[in-house]
DNA sequence: ATGAAACATGAAAACGTTTACATAATCGAT
DNA sequence: ATCGATTATGTAAACGTTTTCATGTTTCAT
C-alpha cells in the first residue's frame, strides 16, 4: 500500500541485526549522544544494510502529534494562494511536517467537514487564510479545542490568534502618497466590500496618505467587491456623479483591472485621463495594458513566517500572540500618471 | 497539541458508558450491522456523551494506511496548479483522504527530500505534475517501491503510471483549425522547448490541424520556452527571416502573451496585423489586450479525475493502468482575426 | 427435545515506535 | 579498595484502534 508496507524492515529487524535492544536503536536514531560510539555503529550498519525507515504512523500515535499543519483556505483560486503556499510549504517542509490542504470554498458544511476531519488529530495546527474562526463540526467548542494556529492576510478580530500579512495601512498610504506626488488631488478609494475588515485597513492608510498632502483632501470611497466586475461595477457608479476623481487607488490588483476596463469602455486613456493603482501585485499585474502599478505582497516571506510562528508554538518555544505586518512594496509600471485634469 | 489531546475521549471510555468491550464499540461503529440495536444504541448515546472522536493516528497504525494522498509538483506558481488542485482537493476530500503538498521547484535535492518522507508511510498514494518518476532519497528502488501513483498533465513515459491530462492533439487540431478557418495559410507553432512531450503532442494536434486544409500548408515550429520570454524571443527570431507567418499557435498562453507584447512593440496590431492562440486559458487570459483567444484545459476535472482513479486503485477496485485525456474547449476572444496578408 | 447454524460479544493480540524505570558496568574521588 | 556518580542498556508499558478467535446465546429444522 505504502512505500514501507511490501515487506519494510521495522525496528526489530535492525535491533536483531545489531544485536541490541528496539530501544537502543531507537536511542541511537533519536538521542545518539546517549548512546556508546560502538554501538551506534552497530546500529547504524544495521540500517544500512536493512533499509529501515521508521514508521511516521507508529510514531505519530506514541508521540501523539502528526507532524502535519492544516491550511485552511476559503479560494484556492484566489491569485495570492499560490506564492503563500509556496512558503508555508517551504517552511514545513524544511522543519519536517507535511501541508495539508483543506479547501472551504466559503462553504459552511465544507468547512465543518474538514473541523471534523482535523478532530481526528490528523493535524498539529492550522493555518487559517478565511479571516474567521472555523464553524465547528465536531461537538466541542471551536474556541477551546482549536490546534495552534495562525491567520495568514485576514487578521481575526477579536481572537488570541497570531497573524502575518502585509502591512496594509503602511502600503496603501504609500500608494496613495505616490498618487499625491503625481499632483492627483481627487483620489478614490474603490473598496473590497463594507464591513470588510482588509477593506477598512486600506481606507485608514489612503487617509494617512490623503492627510500627507499639504491641501485638505477629501476622503472618498465607493464600493467593489474585490472582484474585477466589482470595479467595473463602481465606475459606472461613479460616471453619474458631477465630480469625477482624477486617480483611483483600489482595493486590489482584481478591482483595478476592473476599473481600467471599464475606464477604457468609455473611450477614456489609462493613464492619460485617469491613474489606476492596485493592490497585490498578482503574477499577471504585468501583462494587462497598461502595465499595472500596484502594492506588491510579500507573500512568500507571508506564508515563511506565519509557518515558522506556528511551528515555533507548536515546538513550544513561544506560545505567545504574534503579528508581522511585513512591509509591501509599490511597484511602478505604467498605469499612473501625472493628474491632467485639476 | 491537537484537538483531540486535551482530555478527549477514547474509545475506552465509551466502552465504559455503554457498558460493552471496545470491540463492540469499534464493530458498532464500523460494522454496524454485526452489532444488535440495542447495544448499538448504547454505543451511539455514550458516543454523544463523550464526543468521543476516533483517533486517526492509531487507525493509521492498526490499518497500515494513512488515508493521505501527496501532490508533487514542480512549480505551485504554474498557472494551471491551482485549477487542477481544486479538483484534486475535491474528490480527496469527498472520499476521506487528505492532500499534502510537496513542492519540489524542479530541484533533485527537495525531490529526494519529498520521497525520503513519502518512505515513512506518510502517504498511501501519490500524483505526480512532474512529468518523471520521481528520485528516490530512500534507499530502495522506486520502480519497485513506490505508492500507487496518477500522472498529471504530463504523461510518464515508457512507465506503467496512469496519467490524466487534457487530449492536447485533439485541443491543439482544433485550434489550428480556426486558424486556418480564418483564412490563415502561414501559421507557426511556437514550441515549449525542444525534446519537450507537451510540445511535441501539441505541434502533432497542430500538423493534424493544417492536413484538414485543401492545401498543402507548410509544418513551422520555432522554439520558445513555455514562458512568455521564450514567447516574445521566439519573435525576435522570426523576424529576420523573410517569410513571415499570418497566425502564431502558441504552446501556452504565457508564450502568447509574450508573442503579442513583441508584436506589438513592433508596432503591429493583434488581431489586425497577426493573429494569436495560446493554450491553457489561464486565469487572465480574458484581461490581457486584446483578449486571448486560446483553449482552455479542464483543470477542476482533471484534477478530481486523477484523484478518482488513484483511489479506486487504492481501494482494490482498478489496479490497472489508466488514461483519460479530457477534451479542451476552444475560446475564442479578440487575439484572432482573418489573414489580412495573403 | 436435540443438534446445527447464526448471531452477538469479550479478551487478547496486533500494529511499530518511544521512553520510564530498573539494573549493570564504568569512572572518578577519597 | 570503596563508594558515589555517571554512563549504557534492556524490559516492559504506553499510545488507541481494529480484528481474530473463543465462547455463549438464540433461532431454526428435524
Amino acid at each position: 500500500m505504502s512505500l514501507h508496507s511490501k515487506k519494510s524492515a521495522t525496528i526489530e529487524d535492525v535491533a536483531k541485526l545489531a544485536g541490541v535492544s528496539i530501544a537502543t536503536v531507537s536511542r541511537a536514531i533519536r538521542n545518539p549522544e546517549k548512546v556508546a560510539e560502538s554501538t551506534r555503529k552497530k546500529v547504524t550498519n544495521a540500517i544500512a544494510r536493512t533499509g529501515y525507515t521508521a514508521n511516521v504512523m507508529a510514531q505519530n500515535l506514541r508521540m501523539k502529534r502528526s507532524k502535519m499543519v492544516m491550511v485552511l483556505t476559503p479560494s484556492i483560486a484566489d491569485p495570492n494562494f499560490p506564492g503563500v503556499l509556496i512558503g508555508l510549504e517551504k517552511e514545513a517542509h524544511a522543519r519536517g511536517y507535511g501541508i495539508l490542504i483543506g479547501n472551504t470554498e466559503g462553504a459552511i458544511s465544507l468547512e465543518e467537514n474538514h473541523m471534523r476531519f482535523l478532530a481526528t488529530g490528523v493535524a498539529d495546527g492550522l493555518v487559517l487564510l478565511t479571516g474567521h474562526l472555523p464553524v465547528a463540526g465536531a461537538p466541542q467548542d471551536p474556541a477551546t479545542q482549536l490546534p495552534p494556529l495562525v491567520a495568514v492576510g485576514r487578521p481575526l478580530e477579536a481572537t488570541e490568534a497570531s497573524f502575518v500579512g502585509v502591512d496594509d495601512v503602511a502600503a496603501s498610504k504609500m500608494a496613495t502618497e505616490y498618487l499625491v506626488s503625481l499632483g492627483h488631488r481627487r483620489i478614490v478609494f474603490v473598496g473590497g466590500g463594507t464591513g470588510d475588515v482588509l477593506s477598512d485597513l486600506r481606507q485608514e492608510g489612503y487617509r494617512k496618505g490623503l492627510a500627507e498632502c499639504a491641501e485638505e483632501l477629501a476622503d472618498w470611497r465607493v464600493e467593489g467587491d474585490g472582484t474585477s466586475e466589482g470595479g467595473r461595477a463602481a465606475v459606472e457608479r461613479l460616471f453619474i456623479k458631477d465630480t469625477l476623481p482624477t486617480a483611483f487607488f483600489c482595493f486590489n490588483d482584481n478591482t483595478a483591472i476592473g476599473v481600467i476596463a471599464a475606464l477604457r469602455l468609455r473611450g477614456f486613456d489609462v493613464p492619460g485621463d485617469f491613474s489606476v493603482i492596485g493592490f497585490d501585485d498578482i503574477p499577471f499585474a504585468s501583462n494587462i495594458t497598461p502595465a499595472l502599478t500596484t502594492i506588491r505582497q510579500p507573500r512568500n516571506k507571508i506564508g515563511e513566517r506565519a509557518m515558522a510562528i506556528l511551528l515555533d508554538g507548536l515546538e513550544g518555544q513561544n506560545g505567545e500572540k504574534e503579528s508581522e505586518r511585513l512591509h509591501g512594496d509599490l511597484v511602478v509600471r505604467e498605469s499612473c500618471g501625472p493628474a491632467s485634469r485639476g
